[in-house]
DNA sequence: ACGATTTGACCATT
DNA sequence: AATGGTCAAATCGT
């Protein structure tokens, strides 16, 4: 565990939190079968057994990754790349975003698009970029103007099954082949969750490569969308009014990195209480990212809510127009990853933003 | 045999 | 017309 970086640590986490909710799910649906049957067996009491036993390794594994990071809880920041590509999976995607009542018209864009630089160490054996989890299937490569070397399109093998729509393109760097920039259209809607097990390298010849490094591209901790998982849109309406997000421009230094600052601000509510909170211990390190004036701390929160999140921006490679952050309600435990995403793709900057823009990867988050 | 990759042709956009 | 993106037949690897 010393040994793992913060993205592994990030993905870890976010593995755990997914297992922890879908056993929970589970616990659910054994309540309702065992509820409608007439009598409950000894078998039904080992299952529920069971099914404490795995919330507890669960619960455990948790705490001692939340143990690792400094600052109370305030987990460290996260190498590169956003822990999402803001997708929840209840948000799963575009569709799932406009399922609101249309009511607030949503202006929808074509395919979000985001690009990341990963760095390949030569002389590690690694040559070839590592892959990001996600399994693609090369469909195309074209010499591109001005470019030294060639770019590789790649789509998600699941596109023909699933229907996912998620593509990339590889492109090397022309000043430092050890780098290539690679760029992310879609977001996978297929069901297949990305692997944190970094496979074998590529063949040395094979200049085009299939993807990333150590620093797991964006996608691998957004978190899948599930069948089951269906109710963010309920969720966000039991919240209507009740929360809200500031995104505030930083006019310092930063600005040079055309970054965006923002702040949070989400009102607790008697029941609810829940905050954000930055997987960075320094939230001066993090260009675009202003300590909360409330805290005066390290992290980022709205007293009393609990710091339990992380937060990415496009410094991390994320589109400038989203934001993806793990909230947790101090009073369940209960944790869920919020996404909150621009119109048309803009930045988000300056833009102050109700719930029903905001999406929850949880449907048991709110009790 | 089957799935993945390669590669020239085709299409869309500017 | 030039360029980037995708298609699909041919080829390769297992």
């Amino acid at each position: 565990m010393e040994n793992m970086g913060e993205w592994e640590k990030m993905n870890l986490l976010n593995e755990l939190i997914q297992g922890r909710e879908l056993t929970k799910q589970l616990q659910h649906q054994l309540h309702l079968a065992v509820s409608s049957s007439s009598s409950s067996s000894s078998h039904d009491q080992t299952q529920e057994m069971l099914i404490h036993r795995i919330l507890a390794s669960y619960d455990k594994a948790l705490s001692m990754l939340n143990a690792e990071a400094p600052g109370g809880g305030c987990p460290r920041r996260m190498s590169e790349s956003p822990p999402s590509l803001g997708g929840s999976p209840m948000s799963g995607g575009d569709s799932d975003r406009d399922l609101n009542d249309g009511s607030t018209p949503r202006k929808r864009k074509a395919m979000q698009r985001w690009t990341k630089r990963v760095h390949v160490a030569p002389g590690t054996g690694l040559e070839g970029p590592l892959d990001d989890g996600f399994s693609w299937r090369k469909y195309g490569q074209k010499d591109i103007l001005g470019a030294k070397y060639p770019r590789g399109y790649y789509r998600c093998t699941h596109r023909n099954v699933q229907g996912c729509l998620a593509t990339k393109q590889v492109q090397r760097s022309d000043d430092d082949p050890t780098v290539f920039e690679i760029t992310y259209r879609g977001r996978h809607t297929c069901s297949h969750h990305p692997a944190t097990v970094v496979p074998p390298p590529l063949p040395e010849n094979q200049t085009d490569s299939n993807a990333s490094v150590d620093a797991a591209p964006l996608q691998v901790i957004q978190p899948q969308p599930q069948p089951n998982q269906t109710h963010s849109q309920d969720i966000a309406f039991d919240f209507r009014g009740g929360l809200t997000v500031l995104t505030q421009t930083l006019d310092s230094k930063n600005d040079n990195h055309n970054l965006t600052s923002s702040m949070f601000n989400f009102p607790s509510t008697p029941d609810n209480i829940f905050g954000i909170m930055s997987n960075n211990s320094d939230f001066s390190s993090i260009p675009h990212f202003l300590p909360s004036s409330t805290s005066g701390t390290n992290c980022f929160s709205v007293s009393p809510a609990r710091l339990d999140g992380f937060q990415v921006g496009p410094s991390f490679g994320a589109p400038e127009s989203e934001l993806s952050m793990i909230v947790s309600a101090a009073t369940s435990g209960n944790n869920s990853q919020a996404t909150v995403r621009s119109d048309s793709d803009l930045p988000l900057r300056g833009m102050e933003f109700a719930n029903e823009d905001i999406s929850f990867d949880n449907p048991g988050f709110f009790p």
